[in-house]
DNA sequence: ATGAAAGCGCTAACAT
DNA sequence: ATGTTAGCGCTTTCAT
């Protein structure tokens, strides 16, 4: 299939007898213009259809007025959010966006930054794949000076900013919860151990176990590979424990969800026999059975947040010295955990 | 801040004492070149970390191996899959993709167009917006020759090549099983009446029932909204019905899990009182309290095999005139319907 | 086997 | 108020 001929300036130019820099001038509002010119141009544009071409227009401006996107998962609700939050506001600021997935691959994750970069994005807004454990392509790109700033998945050591939950607050939330509706034995099932959000949320487990005085029983800490295969795993190893948990925080909602399906199908209630609480207020979350106490990320304000620090960091309205943004998790206590004694919600 | 600088075969040429037009043959594996020359060429801008400038070069060759995408809503889980769908499959082609979300908006889906025209992609998927009632925008794309195709939400008008579900096969099934699990009375849930999917999942339904004998009776078509509170209106003039139904089939899954929702909380008990199906398999679907029965629609194959068109289209693989592509839909059935008496599966 | 030159569509500095 | 010219980074014909 061959694609229609674009109108150019150089035919208006043609046509109206002008040379093409006036063409340009009177279609970007040049005030230096005969009134009558620019008339004459502006309407036969609008005539012949004409549209910017943005590739000739961002090669002569050095300039593409488009950001590069790199998300683990496109399927994953929080980071649809996130992106619908970039793009609306992006948008609003006369930006494009261009979206790519890593699907949680390291290799994926390099070469859509190649691919981006050789699109002159003018800035990158990422997020971590679960593979990603080393970061020479982020320093390159660092290095080349290339504006970028990291997400929800980021890392600590490269001097950029970064926009994130407070992944501590809200396990102590949720942990606090817990214990505050009459758990003894809690416990934390962690995803991979060299994830950022996998440290961050123990923290708050062992933060708020601290403050009812309980140490940290390693018995009560399970790493689960987050498929559902291992998830299922570790459902099982807790039912089959001696001394089971009266309470569990998973890291994330799936991992929850995946517990409590098999454990509805062999007989263990919850929040009677346990009490189950995730992390991120998946859809899902609101509608298992019992309804999963989660906690809350507004993943579309963090998108928002985090392109509307990169735009001003591009536009010089922000200083280019990487800060960290955080962002206030909320925690939804549903019925998968015990009520609280007097003020039950 | 500003963007740092970018290595130009320019500056490769200076460098190693070539043209710039050796430089681009070496890089380009062109057979007319020295081998050593080539090789000396290709190390060189492996150690300069050049990456090439696809603006210019796109500008240059009129080709941007980009395509457009345009869907109503990116946190929409079944859009979301229809996209990781096309982008997988594109950059297994050596393609890559833009996407914009037209928020359910005609002025939106207008401006996104224009611009992904403008950003000279060389071919658009588009999935149509609910309030998409006028097709000029559509028609001037086909006049301009930019190549493109609809799927999902379609309009049968435009002579372009299409990518749908046998939507009124799969409402066909999901009626008929509602009738052969026992229900007499069975509604239907619409959503708006111009929208494609309305039109053809009713023409299913009223297949089924005539098929059972049933004429079509039109207190047993309902139209939402498709806003939670009207879906919930919905649920309450069910409720409040002399004669209710016995089945109810939604168009989509969440209207149906809204009307589940506000029965729970009046006691209506599902299947028993009704029965409730879905349409689109949603993730929700498979986790409410009962399971809900629905129709799956794999969003990542239609995204695979629309995408899979366009670029033979674009290839001359494939013949411009339009097609129209039909991916057949599965039944999921689940507890919100009563069992089949015999095979019950 | 390599280089020179033209040009993709646009902008902007420099004329006039 | 408008035109001329150069050039963004690249590809490609034509020349040697």
């Amino acid at each position: 299939m061959k694609k229609g001929h674009q109108v150019t300036m150089k035919e208006i130019a043609k046509k109206l007898g002008f040379s093409v820099s006036t063409i340009s001038r009177a279609l970007k509002d040049s005030p230096e213009l005969h009134p009558d010119t620019k008339k004459k141009i502006v309407d036969m544009a609008k005539e012949m259809n004409y549209q910017p071409n943005l590739l000739a227009q961002s090669l002569r401006i050095s300039r593409t007025n488009t950001l590069g996107v790199i998300v683990p998962e496109i399927t994953s609700h929080f980071f649809a959010s996130c992106i619908s939050g970039i793009q609306d506001y992006a948008n609003k600021r006369g930006y494009n966006v261009m979206i790519c997935q890593s699907n949680e691959t390291l290799d994926l994750e390099i070469a859509n930054i190649r691919t981006l970069v050789s699109s002159q994005v003018d800035g990158l807004l990422i997020s971590l794949s679960r593979e990603t454990n080393q970061y020479d392509h982020l320093f390159d790109i660092y290095n080349r000076e290339i504006p970028f700033l990291l997400f929800d998945r980021v890392n600590e050591d490269i001097p950029v900013s970064r926009v994130t939950f407070n992944d501590e607050g809200g396990a102590y939330q949720v942990t606090k919860y817990l214990l505050e509706t009459g758990c003894k034995r809690v416990m934390y099932v962690s995803g991979p151990e060299d994830l950022y959000i996998s440290k961050k949320r123990k923290e708050g487990y062992i933060h708020a176990l601290n403050e009812f005085g309980i140490e940290l029983d390693s018995d009560l800490v399970k790493i689960s590979d987050l498929t559902t295969e291992g998830n299922i795993n570790i459902a099982k190893e807790i039912a089959n424990m001696k001394t089971r948990p009266d309470g569990v925080f998973c890291m994330i909602d799936p991992v929850a969800i995946d517990i409590l399906t098999f454990w509805k199908s062999i007989g263990i209630k919850v929040p009677e026999d346990m009490a189950l609480a995730g992390f991120t207020n998946n859809p899902t979350s609101a509608v298992v059975e019992p309804p999963l106490t989660t906690v809350a990320q507004p993943g579309y304000e963090m998108g928002k947040l985090a392109v509307s620090h990169l735009l001003d960091q591009l536009e010089g309205i922000a200083s280019d010295d990487p800060i960290s943004i955080v962002l206030e998790t909320t925690l939804v206590p549903r019925q998968s955990t015990k009520a609280l004694s007097k003020n039950e919600k």
